[in-house]
DNA sequence: TGACAAAATAGTAATCGTTACTATTATTAT
DNA sequence: ATAATAATAGTAACGATTACTATTTTGTCA
């Protein structure tokens, strides 16, 4: 029951997270952000995000490294995890219930969703110079 | 080039694990392995855990909560997180090169791995009473 | 307009899972 | 047995995230 109010901080996470398509983490979020609005707190940044999430405006994007990933795309999509350069990139399928109901017959119970994340080499990193490796800022 | 030593804790933990088919935590091993040695240290269990995983004794499993869960099992298969218990179990399906190589046709590159994660609500708790809900202490 | 209520903020402290450090103890080769 | 070194218990440090609080911003309504 409580009213959502406008905030600018709100408003440019959320328009920065649709320039994005690697899937940033909240504090490549806040170093962003700062750029525009100096004092922002990491805070604000976590509570926009996954209030946000709650509103169904953006995905919070687990890929099995300990960190959170935020995603502005909200259709149903799997992601690849380049082992590289660490970043999250979108993978075109339609999720299959195929792969549920695999499970379910080995399980004998209902399975309802899963989580695949591909791992690889992206494209950028395969052609790129090994040395380039470190680019963390982009994760 | 360090030998390994023998040590009664490491051998207490790998042999508490083989007992085990829902993929404790580290916290979970550790409260379990008092029992035997009362002041063993979490420090310990998490240095060991990561030991025997490095000799490929057990593996780690990441399934999307952000807490590692250990796994005795070190053959090639897939898990399923059960939404209600956390109890993580092991799917026996063999893992599918199928995924990999669709995968890659939609990224463009070369994708060599998958994580894979089923959920949905275990055969235990589907005819349990919902009261049971919360057995955190098997996760 | 302006004043009030509610929501959002910045800044900071706390939490949780995990890793690192250090002085002591246990294991193993000689 | 002794000496070398790996492993330990205990504790501190860490990084990601959440919680708390006093202040600021937003929206409503007279």
């Amino acid at each position: 029951m409580k009213a959502l109010k406008y905030s600018r901080q709100r408003e440019s996470i959320e328009a920065f997270l649709k320039t994005r398509c690697d899937h940033p983490t909240a504090d490549v979020i806040y170093n962003n952000i700062r750029l525009e609005y100096p004092n922002i707190s990491l805070g604000t940044v976590y509570r926009n995000l996954s209030l946000l999430a709650g509103l169904g405006r953006i995905n919070i994007v687990n890929c099995g490294d300990g960190v959170e990933h935020f995603d502005s795309d909200t259709t149903p999509h799997y992601h690849f995890k380049c082992k590289q350069c660490g970043r999250i990139l979108d993978v075109r399928l339609t999720p299959s219930c195929q792969l549920n109901e695999l499970a379910s017959e080995a399980l004998g119970c209902s399975v309802t969703g899963h989580l695949l994340v591909f791992e690889g080499i992206c494209k950028e990193c395969s052609t790129k110079a090994p040395a380039d490796v470190h680019h963390v800022d982009t994760l």
